[in-house]
RNA sequence: GCCCUGGUGGUGAAAUGGUAGACACGAGGGACUUAAAAUCCCUUGGCCCGAAACGGCCGUGCGGGUUCGAUUCCCGCCCGGGGCACCA
């Protein structure tokens, strides 16, 4: 019988669907394990050989923990609610619903080609009512909530209602946006529209103007994380700042607990240090200048990292978008500032990024400073953000780069406050030195004066400690079709949740994608979107609503009473192991993060964190091939010879090229123009050249894993992915080893037969053998638990190189089990062949057993002056002197002593002996 | 600019501080075969000596250091990949 992977994968991806070999089910005899991939999105392109890298593994892991008698949830499904098929909807007409369904059924078609241990039964999209009604539910959790910055926690929106009615504003310390400040009394002659105005500032889940990063092509807003370098990260449109009132997602709440819950997280150094960058936390102080307007005197709040270098103050620094702005401008600068503000708004963000044009204009205020009472001049300029501190800060050019730069440009005065420190070029920004012409901080050093100067500031109530965090609020609102839909609805301008038993709020049918004529979302179109005659919200949720808390919904898929039971959650817990790439570490990750805390906080589930151990896999990238033509002639050179002519690269079809050689008549029938195409050979073959490139279908590229399937099988497949290289690692895609990977399985089916003589018999093993089966073992379940899987691989070839021609079942039987989490196909079979009527997937992976593979003898290193020269082998039981002396008389030692003599010998039991020789 | 990663043959790569390059691809040679496929065996980091050798030298981005011994640990650079970036 020969090895028949296309028959033999069928059948057995039939056999687990049919026999649901890995529905999980909770079980108290057993511990769990939680295997978790980032769903894709199921875009109209289909997998390529790159999606799977990431699953491949995390199958692996989970055969594997299965077989260590785990009980494991590995679910799938499809995050399929977003732009491109919305995009693609305005383009045709077509409902998003149809392309998405289409996209999922290719996908799903894909990815059961590969044999995935998945428990299909627990599948879901994003995009299903009964499923998203948990995202609105979620939703209207956190609009009934807000957090408690002295408990640390998000509480009933009831119990801040309590407090006010108590105590005003004042009664609590609450995250906020703006919040007014009244009194218990003010708070109770409040109107319904009043009190809810009021409430919207400490909604977990509010409604705000902030300025926000304004899309016009794609006629929406997005988050920071779907902006990269001021174009959008879909479609890649300019991006304007635009203030405007949206849905946000008090995540800056959350930023403390973000943070430090990373110490508790098993993930890569990498990944917690880009949350940590995008958290951005930064400890100072907030200190209180008074500022004058003509005879008007305000109190403006600054803050500031450097608290030490205030006697360095020249000048004061607003946002453009500052709320002091109108506050502070004299009469006198009006125009100048109206006519600077008008300029910065027509900026895109690329181009304020991209500019770093030294830009601002002076309001005609000025402030003084707190400490040496001196009087200091308001400026507004770009490069202080609206939306970090306070939006204000104080200058210290002599000190801050961006302040000199500012200072040298508006020729304002630069005071250095180190000793030593030269400032006539650049500003010296460093913490170190000791301080001079700051009055009581003089002779301290930075490091000192720092808390110093804040101590000083709050005992003379100047202002006081306060950590900044740089994480925004999430906005939480699209303007956009193919979304979840709010379940808000506007009664007299309040608005007002729609009550849960009515969920889920399902999208409407519209006749058209765009948003109308007047600039609304497209729910504008929608007939009678009105509950119970009152107007629905019309903007929908963002594409990472859905994808916040999906591997909750995983561990309860079905329930209708709740996103996940209280038992799901006790026994599911948390994801023990998370794969997925780095591109959600500031999206996804940090989301997912917060709205787990945020249903922690509310008691929905057990766990705070959700993802315990994360492995970023790696990228595969394309590796194109390129052919060069003779220019101006349709002559095709040869890469070896290319640099004897003028030539243009063109990438070719990688489908046409075998180990970078060209199939010539595939060519010529590729595309009509080379029909007739000529070609100057090396060696009687046509070599092309190549590059590493991302996978596209532009660039010809692409290698689809139905194709690897179909010449090579799944088994093949998994199994080579996993050989490439480390998981983590980026690499690109290269067929050229995929035959040694090939050959390796078919070795593996000829240990059990010989044409068709099955070989298989019940002699005892003999000690090598066993010792290579242990070997494997141990190696095996080491490299797993690291994720190490190359050499794991490497590992089996080895082994089955070492048992070669072995075919006894005491062998066999616990290799196949091994091979099973990396080719679940082919072990299946012959373990079927074995005569085992259950799959092997409740197989128990083999003990190691030590004794086996335990070396008698130890195989030490001799080296003459530290380099090792030869081996010696050596019993285990010989203590240090004994050592020495085999060493010493050992025929090969005089060799290297030569006419040196040994002037010691090191001996390291177990270890190296080292021979130290002198003249 | 700041932070994180990585740098080893023709290629993908492997090495608790202990014979660098396992394993695999590719390449070369051979066996079997009418032939091909498949399979199996040998060689394969570079240089040198040699009839041969378990012969010599060099070699893990570069320069130092620690050590009997460094791909591995420490210090200073160079280059690639990724992230953040007027964050006061």
């Amino acid at each position: 019988m020969d090895y028949n992977f296309i028959e033999i994968e069928k059948k057995w991806q039939a056999y687990w669907a049919q026999h649901k070999t890995f529905k999980a089910e909770p079980d108290s005899s057993k511990p769990k394990y939680y295997v978790l991939d980032m769903f894709p999105y199921p875009s109209g392109a289909g997998l390529h050989v790159g999606h799977p890298l990431g699953y491949i593994a995390s199958d692996i892991f989970s055969r594997y923990k299965r077989l260590k008698g785990f009980n494991v949830l590995h679910p799938m499904g499809y995050d399929a609610f977003g732009l491109p098929a919305e995009q693609y909807a305005i383009q045709t007409g077509q409902h998003p619903e149809k392309t998405t369904h289409q996209n999922v059924a290719r996908y799903r078609q894909q990815l059961d080609r590969i044999g995935f241990s998945y428990d299909w039964d627990r599948e879901f999209r994003t995009c299903d009512p009964e499923y998203y009604k948990w995202t609105q539910w979620a939703f209207l959790q956190m609009f009934g909530s807000w957090y408690d910055n002295s408990l640390q926690k998000a509480r009933p929106i009831e119990d801040l209602v309590a407090a006010f009615e108590k105590g005003g504003s004042a009664a609590v310390d609450a995250a906020n946006n703006d919040a007014p400040v009244f009194t218990a009394e003010e708070w109770k002659a409040f109107s319904e529209k009043e009190k809810s105005d009021v409430l919207m500032h400490y909604r977990i889940a509010y409604q705000g103007e902030s300025t926000v990063n304004w899309c016009p092509a794609l006629g929406t807003v997005l988050a920071n994380d779907e902006v990269k370098d001021g174009y959008s990260e879909r479609g890649g449109h300019p991006v304007f700042q635009k203030k405007m009132v949206q849905w946000q997602l008090r995540v800056s709440a959350y930023a403390g607990r973000l943070l430090e819950g990373l110490d508790r997280i098993d993930w890569t150094d990498s990944l917690k240090e880009m949350q940590k960058n995008w958290i951005g936390k930064s400890q100072g102080a907030e200190m209180v200048f008074k500022v004058r307007n003509g005879e008007q005197e305000y109190d403006m709040t600054i803050f500031t990292t450097r608290a030490d270098t205030v006697y360095g103050v020249t000048f004061m620094v607003l946002a453009p978008e500052s709320e002091w702005v109108p506050k502070l401008t004299s009469p006198e600068q009006k125009e100048a500032v109206d006519a600077y503000l008008d300029q910065v708004k027509k900026k895109t963000e690329r181009e304020r990024i991209a500019g770093k044009a030294v830009t601002g204009v002076f309001s005609g205020s000025y402030a003084v400073n707190p400490l040496t009472g001196e009087s200091v001049p308001v400026w507004i300029a770009e490069y202080v953000l609206a939306g970090y501190g306070t939006g204000a800060i104080m200058a210290v050019p002599a000190h801050d780069s961006r302040d000199y730069a500012f200072a040298r440009k508006f020729n304002l005065p630069i005071i250095p406050l180190i000793e030593g420190a030269d400032v006539s070029e650049e500003s010296y920004d460093a913490k170190e030195g000791i301080m001079t012409n700051s009055g009581f901080l003089n002779g301290m050093d930075v490091k000192e004066a720092i808390p110093a100067a804040i101590d000083y500031v709050e005992a003379h109530g100047i202002g006081r400690r306060k950590i900044n965090y740089r994480i925004r609020d999430a906005i939480f609102s699209r303007q956009r079709y193919w979304g979840e839909p709010f379940p808000i609805y506007y009664k007299d301008g309040i608005a007002t949740p729609v009550p849960e038993d009515k969920l889920p709020l399902t999208l409407p049918e519209i006749d058209e994608y765009k948003p109308t004529e007047t600039g609304e979302p497209p729910l504008a179109r929608a007939k009678d979107w009105t509950y119970e005659g009152y107007p629905l919200e019309k903007s929908t949720m963002p594409g990472f609503a859905g994808s916040s808390a999906y591997y909750l919904r995983y561990m309860d898929p079905r329930n209708d009473k709740a996103l996940v039971s209280r038992e799901a959650d006790e026994y599911w817990r948390s994801v023990d192991l998370y794969i997925g790439g780095t591109e959600h570490a500031t999206g996804h990750l940090i989301y997912s993060r917060f709205w787990n805390k945020f249903l922690y906080d509310l008691g929905y589930v057990c766990e705070d964190e959700p993802f315990r151990k994360l492995i970023n896999q790696g990228m595969i990238q394309g590796r194109s091939n390129f052919v060069y033509r003779i220019v101006n002639t349709n002559t095709f050179v040869s890469a070896g010879l290319k640099d004897r002519y003028e030539t243009t690269e063109i990438h070719v079809d990688i489908n046409i090229v075998r180990n970078d050689r060209l199939d010539i008549e595939a060519f010529k029938a590729w595309r009509p123009e080379f029909a007739t195409a000529e070609f100057i050979l090396e060696n009687g073959e046509y070599i092309c050249g190549w590059a590493v490139e991302k996978m596209s279908k532009s660039m010809y590229n692409v290698v689809n894993p139905d194709q690897v399937c179909d010449n090579y099988g799944a088994d093949t497949l998994r199994l080579y992915e996993m050989f490439l290289g480390p998981v983590e690692q980026s690499k690109p895609w290269d067929t050229k080893g995929i035959d040694g990977v090939n050959r390796f399985l078919r070795k593996v089916w000829r240990m059990f037969w010989d044409r068709d003589t099955f070989l298989v018999n019940d002699e005892a093993p003999t000690p090598e053998e066993l010792k290579s089966l242990h070997k494997l073992i141990a190696k095996e379940q080491e490299d797993i638990e690291h994720f190490s899987y190359n050499t794991t691989v490497s590992a089996f070839m080895i082994a089955v190189s070492e048992l070669q021609g072995c075919s006894k079942r005491a062998i066999l039987e616990p290799l196949l089990i091994l091979l099973s989490p990396f080719a679940p196909h082919i072990a299946e079979e012959l373990w079927q062949q074995l005569g085992h009527a259950e799959s092997i997937t409740y197989a128990s992976f083999p003990e190691y057993n030590p004794a086996y593979t335990a070396e008698d003898n130890v195989k030490y290193p001799v080296s003459f002056n530290g380099k090792t020269r030869f081996m010696v082998d050596l019993p285990k039981s010989m203590g240090p002197a004994e050592v020495e002396a085999a060493v010493r008389s050992h025929e090969m030692t005089a060799k290297y002593v030569g006419d040196m003599s040994i002037a010691k010998v090191i001996v390291v039991p177990g270890r190296i002996v080292n021979v130290v020789l002198k003249k």
